[in-house]
DNA sequence: CGGCATCCATACAATAAAAGCATGGTAATA
DNA sequence: TATTACCATGCTTTTATTGTATGGATGCCG
């Protein structure tokens, strides 16, 4: 049983005659006369009354016509859709953002060019950290995500750096430290700093760390904060100060003004990534808006 | 393109391998390789990811898997419904009937019996008269009608006898007549009659006339009427008598009487028409129960 | 009234499509 | 390292579809 018998069908309908039809398909009348029957049979029942002045639907086929058009019509559609889904045009991306970067314009523009360019593409943005999100990838649960340091050579996971960011001192408006910018990290011996929790981001929580240690400098902690936005509310209440990657400054509150240290000169590389296997063909999509925007500073 | 190639990628998709569905559906390996091949040609995109444990659908296949599957479905409900249509058990049947013969518990019980035997035809009942069910009919507007005196030898209509009527005398319940019952026409001569409209039912009235007339009686009308309500109402008002088929009695007013005259012996057949070609199978249903009920007095 | 054109149906030959068979390559497994 | 299960490819056989020729029926028009 076959689509198309189907299509014969619906120009014989529209034909009034199988001759005609034939003549318009084109195929020779017998052939459709024929192709007729074995789509009656199947159906099991008579759609079509011959006369001698062509032929006309019974009531069976005049309900069958109805339903063989809309068949035809959505197949189309079906197959249409698959391609444009395999083309990277329509469907669901999923994707994960750390919150630190949802508010950067960066990102923000990222995003709103691609849903610009791929309209039909549903973006469900998720905001976790980075591990979370790598962890989400390998289960398919996220089809690309936005994030600091990916595992290296990994053979399930690709990656293409969005963004380049850099590392500034975050002080209070009316601290010392804001009056007397300091220029080195060697200046800040004896502050009080405000640190992200190790949980929550070890990795860049480690490598922070260590480009501050092979400076020979240690920060003194006072505080502990899970995201950005306390943090930064906690410099802004003359806790402390903090370092924080220089996007992040653009949502920053009233009361925070952020230095740039001539020796903290640690590159932290905002990551897409995504499954290599490229499962998602809207993945390579985003990609390729990433790369045309060039975010690099 | 093929159904089959859809219910076989279904079945693929199943299994989760090309080789576990061959052997299900059952098909050699390599045939359904191809097949599947195809389907993604002529959907544009691929459908299936290939892998050395089997075989996984893509984001393009997963969608159109599920169209697929809808398909199908829907395909097979079609052909179902097209088989019910030809067999008289799905559709609708547009009914013509008189107003008169709404009425009568006869017609109300075949009406009912259908509708309980084929609760999936859905009945159009339309109040019409005989003559206009006639036209309704041939222009293909009505699949059936229930009405007096259909053409004879019709080369397009068909008929089958209901139920055979016979007239009856009915005069107002105080009246004279009501106290004195006559037994023949030539008692009421003389009599104020109520009758028929010729322009309504023309049929009707001149074979009443014609029967009345071969009798040698020829009644004095005093109010001609165009629906058997009225003209009773009439008659329970005092106006006059007047002439009815004996089942249009069940819904009489109050203040009317009927008598059986023993030389009013006309037979009035209450005929189901259609046309002949049984255009809609729903109409020989009809027919089946109409014939199992046997109305006949 | 009788050719003529136009339907649809059938029979059979030609062609195209699908299936089967044999085989190969590859990766996981024991 | 042999085995197994997987999918892919080349070739042959089988099946399905189409085309050609033809027939019967009916309506049209000279």
């Amino acid at each position: 049983m076959d689509f198309k018998q189907l299509r014969y069908f619906l120009a014989v309908v529209e034909e009034g005659s199988i001759s005609r039809a034939a003549r318009e398909i084109p195929l020779a009348q017998p052939a459709l006369t024929r192709q007729l029957r074995l789509l009656e049979e199947s159906v099991g029942a008579t759609l079509l009354e011959r006369s001698r002045h062509g032929v006309s639907l019974t009531a069976a086929g005049s309900a069958f016509h109805r339903e063989a058009r809309r068949l035809l019509r959505e197949f189309e559609t079906a197959k249409h859709d698959a391609r444009r889904i395999a083309d990277g045009q329509l469907g669901q991306l999923r994707l994960g953002v750390t919150v630190m970067h949802l508010w950067v314009p960066q990102i923000v523009r990222l995003l709103n060019q691609f849903r610009q360019s791929y309209p039909d593409v549903s973006l469900k943005v998720q905001s976790l950290l980075s591990a979370p999100q790598v962890e989400a990838l390998r289960h398919h649960q996220l089809d690309a995500g936005m994030l600091f340091f990916p595992p290296q050579d990994d053979d399930q996971l690709d990656s293409h750096c969005l963004y380049e960011d850099r590392l500034v001192l975050v002080v209070s408006k009316g601290s010392r430290l804001a009056r007397h910018p300091p220029k080195t990290l060697a200046e800040l011996t004896g502050e009080d700093f405000i640190w992200f929790e190790r949980s929550a981001t070890p990795v860049y929580h480690d490598k922070l760390i260590h480009a501050f240690q092979r400076r020979g400098f240690t920060p003194h902690v006072v505080q502990e904060g899970t995201d950005n936005a306390t943090m930064l509310c906690l410099v802004a209440a003359g806790m402390g100060c903090t370092i924080m990657p220089e996007m992040t400054m653009t949502g920053a509150p009233e009361g925070v003004v952020s230095i740039a240290l001539d020796d903290l000169d640690m590159v932290l590389p905002l990551m897409l990534v995504w499954r290599r296997d490229a499962s998602l063909p809207a993945v390579r999509r985003l990609i390729d808006v990433a790369e045309s925007l060039a975010l690099s500073r």
